[in-house]
DNA sequence: CTATGTAAACAAC
DNA sequence: GTTGTTTACATAG
């Protein structure tokens, strides 16, 4: 099709221009908002379900919504003289009933805000909205993307899959910011995705995906949206090759796989490529194996046969058949993908964004409801006292990039994740940072430009737990390469699969390696495992790569620390799959965080390459620690390296404690949790951290996270343009509470609320008023 | 610049 | 011919 010389195959995502600004054909009048009521019918009902039910429940006065966007996710307003341990306790409670199939995290909020706010401006348009709404919207489509980050944020909870489910959303809550900016795009989402059908319902029902058995083969039809899915296969997946080599490898037990056989998994499962695809797929199948450091090759233990693997740190255990729910749901992307391209136009069309792949993807969409979607009820304002926040994953896609935080958890919620939302863009900008409490130190020094480090970091942070600490530990700076052998960490025996796994490079250069000697670091390094003559094979492969490491081109590309962009996924059944991450060890729920964190970044973005020095790539790596990110990230943090950091956009923000924040949440001190009036105050505030009390101790020092003194940073630079609002997520899955920092520009205004301090919550959500 | 895709040259089996 | 590696280049963001 595409014929385009070089790339006879063109994504579409890429294709999609956004929307946005030009938008205006899209949706034109769709967009123009509906009235949240509008929204689907379903939706609203659902949301009025839960608000009742919730209701009953919590005190009078407290509003709960359906998140529209995340399933699972309901958006809580809370008075101001409220009790908000025993409305948190209430929701805990309730979270825990519901399970994995209802509602389990909640987004607070504080209501009577407005009435706080001195700040003048509370703005007026939206305050129209107050009286109006009582409604809200509902699940929905959320963005898609979001799942991911939710794979991120989530801890572990219970399994994977099903955080995914419910968090993915993500996000968000409920923010409605203006008008503007919601509506877009969702609504438009919405309807241009026509997801309707399928995604909704299903949402709701998510349950059923909890349990997919996905026989990750079929996955197309999981769904049931087979068709839409069906329809798509005869034109090019969007996925990279390198996510579907992922899910070819990973739909396997032992997850490894000939390369044969990723031919035929990636043919079966898309029929575009045994049919239309040009056979240099193959050929392409070929360069990401080779290309690709989390990429690892086995050689049976005759050696005759070379497996296929995933580097553990770098896995996420995305199957497509998870990747394919998730897109449903909260994204219609895919969905989109296939239809629109035909059905819209082309303005209309979103850009598809790579799902699993790219690394921007670090990032999350995330998607705001349209503003009307909140509604509280007119009467209830309340103060915002919490800061609630939601968080999830969101999508993001737009124009801004949207941090998640990262629960809560132990330390610090530090990640921020970036998102961008996508769809909003021409809508507003707005901006969600979630930071932890702690999060901001932000990256002083860098100009935090650059994603990549963040990326890296940013959403893993996570994950990296442990195995950053590991590194960390390990590494130091330099750990002797021999240390890295230590990489068992990398879990690999047990989840290895492969009894002998001999990987090419052993020596792992990555992560270490490309400082270090000088010698070969083959690919991948699992060194535990390799039989001697394997080593001896390896080194010599080894060697060969060194040659060509120093040339430059385009090398293996590193793990990295994961990235999260890819749907997220996070592993979920696999059962090999529980540990790896054995590392974790400091984690309670490590298995599932490190996984995510790893995972994270790895599948799907490419880790970073860091480069070697030498290497060809270019790494940027500002850091030239490790090439191997992905383990290494952590580390980095302590060093500057923000990990999570938002970016703000100057800069960003900063590290993560790393660790910390992983710990766990399961002890979420909520109770202490000041609520904030105004967004304002949440950022002055330090953040409360939750991490401190309980968590405190277990940090680190190192770790220490440098919130408290650094909230500026964060704001500051912020407040350049955008606003900060916080708030508090409240996962009943996982016990845990999280902070978010929102970071909400608004396109009409020039200054940023928060530099005003006037700013409110209802500003932010009308509905609030 | 980076990530990704494609093509192709080579090398080892 | 298959499998792996690399290099080179193109494209999109």
């Amino acid at each position: 099709m595409k014929t385009s010389p070089r790339r006879p195959l063109i994504l579409k995502r890429r294709r999609l221009p956004l929307p946005v600004q030009d938008a205006p054909r899209d949706t034109p009048e769709e967009e123009p908002k509906r009235p949240p009521a509008q929204e689907e019918p379903s939706q609203v009902q659902a949301s009025k379900e839960v608000a009742e039910s919730n209701s009953c429940k919590f005190p009078t006065g407290i509003k709960i919504i359906n998140h529209p966007t995340m399933p699972n996710t309901q958006v809580v307003a809370i008075p101001n003289n409220a009790d908000i341990q025993s409305i948190i306790t209430a929701l805990t409670a309730k979270g825990k009933e519901s399970g994995s199939s209802g509602p389990n995290k909640f987004i607070l909020i504080s209501c009577g805000g407005a009435s706080t706010h001195p700040s003048g401006r509370q703005p007026q348009p939206q305050t129209s909205n107050d009286s109006k709404r009582t409604e809200i919207i509902t699940e929905i489509l959320g963005p898609r993307p979001a799942t991911r980050d939710a794979n991120v944020l989530r801890p572990p909870g219970p399994t994977l899959g099903q955080r995914l489910e419910n968090c993915a959303g993500g996000d968000t809550t409920g923010c409605t910011l203006d008008n503007s900016l919601t509506n877009i795009q969702w609504l438009e989402k919405m309807s241009s995705d026509g997801l309707g059908s399928c995604s909704i319902k299903q949402e709701m029902e998510e349950k059923e995906n909890c349990h997919p058995e996905q026989s990750q083969v079929k996955m197309e039809e999981p769904s049931g949206t087979s068709t839409c899915w069906q329809d798509s296969m005869s034109q090019r997946p969007p996925y990279s090759y390198m996510a579907m080599i992922q899910f070819a490898i990973n739909s396997t037990e032992r997850k490894r796989m000939t390369l044969k056989d990723i031919y035929t998994w990636i043919e079966d499962h898309f029929p575009y490529f045994k049919h239309i695809a040009k056979p240099g797929w193959k050929n392409s199948i070929r360069h990401n194996l080779s290309l690709h450091d989390m990429f690892v090759r086995e050689t049976s233990a005759n050696g005759k046969v070379s497996f296929w693997t995933i580097h553990p740190s770098a896995n996420r255990y995305l199957t497509l058949d998870q990747v394919f729910k998730q897109q449903k749901r909260p994204n219609p992307e895919l969905r989109r993908n296939m239809t629109i391209k035909t059905e819209l136009p082309l303005g209309a069309r979103r850009k598809m964004k790579p799902l699993l792949p790219r690394v921007s993807s670090y990032l999350v969409p995330i998607q705001f409801p349209v503003n009307q979607s909140l509604v509280l009820q007119p009467s209830v304002k309340v103060p915002l006292p919490l800061a609630a926040s939601l968080m999830s994953s969101e999508l993001a896609r737009h124009s801004k990039r949207v941090r998640i935080a990262p629960k809560v958890s132990a330390l610090c919620f530090s990640q921020l994740v970036e998102c961008v939302t996508p769809f909003t863009l021409p809508l507003l900008p707005f901006q969600l940072l979630l930071a932890d409490e702690g999060i901001a130190p932000l990256p002083p020094a860098g100009p935090v430009k650059e994603e990549k480090p963040l990326l890296g970091e940013g959403l893993l942070p996570l994950l990296p737990v442990q195995s950053i600490k590991e590194e960390e530990t390990q590494h130091g700076e330099d750990m002797p390469q021999l240390a890295r052998p230590i990489k068992v960490e990398s879990p690999p025996l047990e989840e290895w699969p492969s009894p002998c796994p001999s990987f090419k490079e052993e020596l792992s250069h990555s992560w270490e390696d490309s400082s270090c000697s000088p010698t070969p670091r083959p690919k991948k390094s699992y060194s535990g495992l390799k039989s001697p003559a394997r080593c001896v094979s390896e080194m010599l492969v080894i060697k060969r790569r060194e040659k060509r490491e120093m040339s430059r081109s385009r090398r293996k590309q590193h793990l990295q620390p994961p990235c999260l962009d890819e749907p997220e996924l996070v592993f979920s059944e696999g059962p090999s799959t529980s540990r790896r991450v054995t590392e974790a060890p400091l984690l309670a729920e490590p298995v599932s965080h490190l996984r995510c964190l790893q995972e994270e970044g790895g599948p799907f973005k490419t880790p970073i390459k860091e480069t070697l020095p030498i290497s060809s790539t270019p790494s940027k790596s500002i850091l030239p620690k490790t090439p191997e990110s992905w383990r290494l990230t952590p580390p980095a943090k302590a060093e500057g390296l923000d990990f999570s950091p938002v970016r703000t956009p100057q800069g960003t923000f900063g590290s993560l404690p790393d660790s910390l924040g992983l710990m766990d949440l399961s002890t979420t001190p909520l109770k202490s949790i000041p609520l904030f009036d105004s967004p304002r105050e949440l950022l002055n505030s330090e953040p409360f951290d939750l991490a401190s009390d309980p968590f405190s101790s277990s940090s680190p020092s190192d770790l220490e996270v440098p919130k408290p003194g650094s909230p500026e940073l964060q704001v500051p630079s912020l407040s350049a343009n955008r606003s900060l609002t916080e708030g508090l997520v409240l996962d009943t899955m996982n016990d845990s509470l999280s902070k978010i920092l929102l970071d909400i520009s608004f396109p009409g205004l020039e200054e940023d609320p928060l530099s005003s301090d006037n700013i409110t919550w209802s500003q932010f959500i009308p509905e609030l008023r």
